[in-house]
RNA sequence: GGACCUGUAGCUCAGAUUGGACAGAGCAGCUUCCUCCUAAGACGAUUAUAGGCAAAGAAGGUCGUGGGUUCAAAUCCCACCAGGUCCGCCA
């Protein structure tokens, strides 16, 4: 906002010139918002100080009411803001609940989460899932129809092998306790028994055939009771972590849509049939290593399956763009299913992109849910629901079991979705229980506390009259600074699939804030007005800080 | 061998897309206060109680290394080093 006021008054003295290459200063004594002439010295091969003199003098501030002053300092022309009346307009445009709408309700699809259905979701999960909630959560916001979208696949060589341990070890038999959690222990055991008897795989691929080629009756039907049990056991941590989803894909629906866009690249001359009888995309010439979209004996992959999905996305829902919250793994993976779509010839393939992001190790290396070596994500929401409950009743005895039960939930899922989401996308994490335990600093507790500090003070001032201006102190000042930063954070982790821009922005509010009720007494303000002020400031802060963690899918206790 | 990502304080990270005025946080550690400070929580006249993560302060960095571009580089380019990931029948 700052930076298009002074836009506005460059181009009133001719210079033409974008927001981007406005600063925001270092230090209060170098104004608000600075232009730097550097650019134009070099142009005009005269020192940049002596241009930015130049300006001054022909920039008159007197037509704009926003603008106490200007100066000419170190090359740089330094505006100074009359911040009552900033002020003023930042907090109504909040309390108005304004809301950028640049969506246009064009429609967005982003695919997230995406458990195996073989064991329950681990830490690595959890990140993905988050991410690409959070995403979505940015993309309502900004006014987009969403369809959050989970996909599961149940049709693997990874499932067969689960199918085929039940078969061998829990034929008939009902889970007990969290079924996820039960047909772990069965997937671990094959794995187990696999490595010292190779053999053993040919029970599962011979399953796979069965459920794939020969569509078995009986063993279609165990497949997905298998398959069934796992995902109940994904809803219930899915409802604990309030995550939801509008639509589920199960891979086995697209394997036939799949291949037939296979046949299609076939006939197109895209794909070859190697001397193994294999069907492989030729993509050598594009930069990208050639990849299998059929096994020899006719079933498919992973990609056979994502290349009907997609087409299909795209078809049923009539997509303005498609997103996929995917591990950087796969990195390779969608360049190789995105060209092999352009090659197709579908038009969608530029409205694709996946979204990738690192992942999350042990601090003793790489997890491996088959190996057992996992740090489950219902265990650590456990860990920490227990840690917060602690708390909670050590600050709030006297609430019912309930309620305090609720609190802690809710702190306890923040915590652990903050600690994730606030880590930028492309660096790994390493898991740490000491770290994800702790609920000081910067972490999700300190910014629900800050919130519902906000929300003591307004309950404890009962009623109160809007008042947007006032002659600021520094610490007002600053918390409004701050409070104006939210449309530009939110378009830019909107524009860059980066949550953690929000992370830190919250963060901000919580110390600017920390800051003012430090400083500046609220309840006990020097005059009626003042105290109103304060008051109103404190509602735009606590409207501010609720909005980005919404965003982020962290709620907010009305008491801690 | 090829491709991508990462390397910033003891630890965990932000800042890099858009080069700009002293490289920012949190945690740990250190110093001081604890006869002080805070309580916008509970009780309720004074009292009492609790906390110190709701105290104050300082310190800590060859921005992996070496070059280059530029008036200006953590940021852009090149090379190298270290870690991670991927590269034909896993997902």
């Amino acid at each position: 906002m700052l930076k298009d006021e002074v836009i506005k008054i460059l181009h009133s003295v001719g210079i033409r010139t974008s927001k981007e290459v406005l600063e925001v200063p270092p230090q209060e004594i170098f104004g608000d918002i600075a232009f730097p002439c550097f650019g134009l010295a070099k142009q005009e091969h005269k020192n940049p100080q002596e241009i930015a003199g130049e300006l001054v003098n022909r920039i008159r501030i007197s037509k704009n009411p926003l603008i106490i002053k200007t100066e000419a300092r170190g090359g740089y022309v330094n505006f100074f803001f009359y911040w009552e009346k900033v002020g003023e307009k930042i907090l109504s445009q909040i309390l108005s609940r304004r809301k950028i709408n640049i969506g246009n309700r064009k429609k967005i699809m982003i695919e997230y989460s995406q458990p195996n259905p073989v064991h329950p979701m681990h830490i690595g999960h959890a990140r993905g899932t988050f991410l690409g909630d959070a995403l979505a959560n940015i993309y309502d916001y900004l006014g987009y129809r969403t369809i959050r979208a989970n996909y599961m696949n149940d049709i693997g060589l990874q499932v067969a092998r689960l199918v085929a341990a039940y078969k061998l070890w829990a034929e008939n038999k009902k889970p007990k306790g969290k079924p996820d959690f039960w047909l772990w222990q069965y997937y671990v055991k094959f794995h187990e028994e696999l490595s010292k008897n190779a053999k053993l795989d040919e029970k599962a691929r011979e399953l796979l055939r069965k459920f794939e080629l020969e569509r078995n009756k009986a063993t279609i039907k165990i497949w997905n009771k298998i398959v069934k049990w796992c995902v109940q056991g994904f809803n219930e941590s899915y409802r604990n972590l309030g995550i939801k989803f509008h639509v589920y894909f199960y891979e086995n629906e697209f394997r036939e849509a799949g291949k037939s866009l296979v046949d299609k690249a076939l006939n197109n001359e895209i794909a070859f049939r190697s001397p193994e009888n294999a069907i492989v995309a030729n993509l050598e010439k594009y930069g990208l290593p050639n990849c299998i979209l059929l096994r020899s004996d006719g079933t498919g992959l992973y990609i056979t399956s994502d290349l009907g999905l997609t087409f299909k996305k795209f078809q049923k829902y009539q997509l303005d763009k498609s997103v996929w919250a995917v591990s950087s793994q796969q990195n390779l993976h969608f360049k190789q299913l995105f060209k092999i779509l352009e090659l197709l010839d579908y038009k969608f393939v530029k409205d694709c992109e996946h979204f990738s992001f690192e992942h999350v190790n042990l601090p003793e290396g790489k997890m491996s849910s088959r190996e057992g070596k996992a740090v489950m994500l219902d265990e650590v929401i456990t860990s920490l629901t227990k840690q917060a409950l602690e708390e909670v009743e050590k600050r709030n005895p006297r609430l019912s079991k309930q309620k305090k039960l609720g609190i802690a939930k809710k702190i306890a899922v923040g915590a652990l979705k903050y600690s994730i989401l606030k880590i930028e996308p492309e660096n790994s994490i390493t898991f740490d229980w000491k770290q994800m335990l702790s609920f000081e600093g910067n972490t999700g507790p300190y910014l629900q506390y800050a919130h519902t500090r906000c929300l003591g003070i307004l309950k404890k001032a009962k009623k109160h009259q809007i008042v947007l201006f006032s002659k600021l102190s520094l610490h007002e000042k600053q918390l409004i600074k701050v409070l104006m930063n939210f449309d530009d954070v939110l378009l830019d982790s909107a524009k860059n699939y980066r949550p953690n821009f929000i992370c830190n922005y919250a963060y901000e509010i919580a110390t600017a804030f920390s800051n003012f009720y430090q400083n500046c007494p609220v309840l006990k303000a020097n005059d009626k007005k003042q105290r109103d002020f304060r008051l109103t400031l404190v509602m735009t802060t606590k409207i501010v800080l609720e909005n980005s963690l919404k965003l982020l899918g962290i709620k907010v206790p009305e008491r801690m």
